[in-house]
DNA sequence: TGACCGAATAATGAATTCAAAATTAAAAAC
DNA sequence: GTTTTTAATTTTGAATTCATTATTCGGTCA
């Protein structure tokens, strides 16, 4: 590590914008709830000033929504909402590829196809939450070998919008294939260092995983009438 | 205008926000230049409770800096940073293309194709100023009809951050000249509703006046050593 | 019983206050 | 005369306080 680094000590808020966001993208708190001010500010130990800078960030990210003198709510994600946020990141996704083809190393491929054997092993023991976990790796492990940080931070506020999404619906086993058969080809662009075939794999990728989504979410709407 | 919407009276911070990033983006600062929260406030006649929050939320749109018990200043954009920037945005430009061609209605294209004509006639009257407006006017009715907020913000928040490059390096007349060319031609992809044309051109009309931008920028550090 | 009103309570928005850090100014040493 | 040290001032970070707006609860009346 650059031991020369200038040393960080973040203040009050940027603490609590990284602690909020951690737990409304994990799922710690429900979707549409109410943010109380008073009771988190108990749970942190700091007082309303820095809570407060912390949910306006958060607010301006699209995480949190503030309703003036209603106080704030974890942001809900809408089908529409939805359907605006993927076509915008399967176009980063694009870049994503074209980037990281031109500029990843041999051994964060070596990396990749390290954790992509893994996965694949998840999917054959049915272990979903692993699988998942090998995934998110696989992605943010691409995302930072594009080496970009303007497109990493657009993308990781934009994915962090909907990951929510993969808690709607339960992917299905065809899907669930057809997800680790794009994952094989995804790998063998990046070994082949193919930009455009990259940056098509991933964008597709993802509309793959939308559509999926969206016809689990019909199913359940439908079931419901 | 819908007289059922509702009443939105906007937080003092978001006044603030609105302000102050208009202020940042017309560039009423210079850039790298301290914020005094002390001033700010006199100025505004507002405490420095909501505009500190503002701080904050600019912060993390990137327009502003915020180093820990040394105040704020407004964010400088790198060379780097610039070269970062605009292949997200032209990304994001391509999907514009695709999503407005579909949506487009023949009244904005008409709107546009005014809007295009006048911008003609202040080329050739060599009026850079009227030919900026016509040509954001153009570009962000463009970006409206793709009828996607998601799009729309993060394009907005990273065509923000470059906005003023446009005033780093005057643009030459050859430059000039084939920006018109490619305005007809994005009007014209426009008016046949074509979307991965209208997208296409788009994307390279933005980075081909990055190149421009670049090889000005060059041209001027070049001259200075 | 249940809809409506008003007081009590709680939550929020924003100003103020206080403590810690940085900057500036002044004094001392070389 | 220049550099270093120290004190005063300013600026910032965060807690507290105050005013205003919602919400809740209890009571009234149909």
């Amino acid at each position: 590590m650059n031991l020369s680094a200038p040393i960080h000590r973040p203040s009050l808020h940027e603490e609590l914008v990284d602690r909020l966001r951690e737990m409304i993208v994990e799922d710690h708190f429900q979707p549409g709830e109410k943010i109380p001010e008073k009771s988190l500010c108990d749970s942190f130990g700091v007082s309303r000033t820095p809570l407060r800078e912390a949910l306006k960030v958060l607010a301006s990210e699209g995480l949190v929504v503030l309703t003036p003198n209603r106080g704030s709510r974890v942001a809900t994600v809408t089908p529409e909402e939805l359907a605006n946020t993927f076509p915008v990141l399967a176009a980063l996704e694009r870049l994503v590829g074209e980037l990281s083809a031109a500029r990843i190393s041999d051994s964060e491929i070596a990396h990749i196809r390290e954790r992509h054997e893994a996965m694949v092993r998840y999917h054959k023991e049915r272990d979903r939450s692993a699988y998942f976990m090998a995934n998110q790796d696989i992605h943010s492990a691409i995302l930072r070998s594009a080496a970009n940080p303007v497109l990493e931070q657009h993308h990781t506020a934009l994915a962090s919008r909907v990951r929510r999404a993969r808690f709607m619906a339960n992917i299905s086993d065809d899907r669930w294939a057809q997800a680790i058969t794009e994952h094989g080809e995804i790998l063998a662009a990046l070994e082949d260092r193919d930009g455009a075939r990259l940056g098509a794999l991933l964008s597709n990728h993802l509309l793959n995983k939308f559509a999926a989504l969206q016809r689990a979410l019909e199913g359940v709407s439908d079931a419901a009438e």
